[in-house]
RNA sequence: UUCGAUCAUACUCCA
């Protein structure tokens, strides 16, 4: 069964469906049955395919065969749902859980936030976190990530920072996805300086900021219509061995075409294909 | 050891 689920899993990967439901069929003449791994990795795949219904007739496809839904599967539906915009359905499964005494966990509770994030609802998105801490379920860096986000979005920097400090209380070690978001954050709230200081610290403490963070900051200057300081950063990013991509190159390009300096834009765009990149 | 969370975070398109 493990081998067939990891098939399974491979070949809805690469949208080959029908040979993956050929080997749910399949498999029992290898005196093989399909268990909740099996059934939870269809679920996930047609609701990333968003066949929704599709999806949920393999729930119950999953507790006729009498598997009753875990935790992952819970999590995969709430996931799915939130992502098919559904939000007040996934809430309901939410509820339902607790019914059932299932305790969500980290995964299902980090869905429905960033579902809830999605669709604007922040602060309701961080009324659940704190419920989740209060049932002593413990956030991690992807739950931080997805507020932290959410409240850069909105603006709400002050926020953003309440949550990145209480990730240091928690002793909850930030990644590069909080890095990035929190520079981005500065950047679109204009404050390019605390954005360059974040920057230099991560530098200072042996770390090599991303292409991401850097582009963060390009654009933000470009926005400003800074493009000087733009370009410096480009050349320096290079000369600490990070090489812009495409969308770096979007930015500057775009914004030269904007302020009509058309010659300055293709001759930068040469530079780009000169580096093997594709232009998009 | 076979399943799930940041449509993982950056650009463009009054999308």
């Amino acid at each position: 069964t493990s081998l067939y689920n990891s098939l399974i899993y491979g070949l809805c990967k690469v949208a080959r469906e029908d040979e993956a439901l050929g080997l749910l069929v399949g498999m029992r003449r290898s005196r093989c049955v399909p268990d909740a791994f099996t059934y939870n990795i269809l679920i996930d795949h047609f609701f990333k395919v968003k066949r929704v219904n599709k999806a949920l007739s393999f729930v119950c496809k999953m507790i006729q065969d009498g598997y009753f839904p875990n935790q992952v599967t819970f999590c995969t539906v709430i996931n799915g749902l939130c992502n098919a915009g559904k939000l007040d359905k996934a809430w309901d499964c939410f509820q339902y859980m607790f019914r059932k005494g299932l305790q969500p966990d980290v995964f299902t509770y980090s869905s429905l936030i960033a579902g809830l994030c999605r669709s604007n609802r922040v602060r309701e998105a961080f009324a659940l976190f704190s419920q989740m801490e209060g049932r002593g379920c413990v956030p991690n860096v992807v739950t931080y990530n997805i507020l932290i986000c959410a409240f850069c979005r909105t603006g709400n920097m002050s926020m953003a920072f309440q949550m990145l400090d209480k990730m240091g209380i928690k002793s909850v070690k930030t990644d590069e996805v909080t890095c990035n978001t929190i520079v981005d954050g500065l950047c679109k709230s204009g404050d390019l300086a605390s954005a360059h200081l974040l920057i230099n610290k991560i530098i200072d403490e042996g770390m090599i900021p991303n292409v991401i963070a850097y582009s963060s900051m390009i654009n933000g200057y470009c926005k400003l219509g800074k493009m000087d300081e733009a370009f410096k950063l480009y050349t320096s990013m290079e000369m600490i061995g990070i090489s812009p991509n495409v969308v770096t190159y979007n930015m500057l390009i775009d914004t030269l075409c904007k302020e009509g300096k058309f010659n300055i834009a293709l001759s930068i765009l040469d530079e780009m294909k000169a580096k093997g990149l594709v232009p998009d």
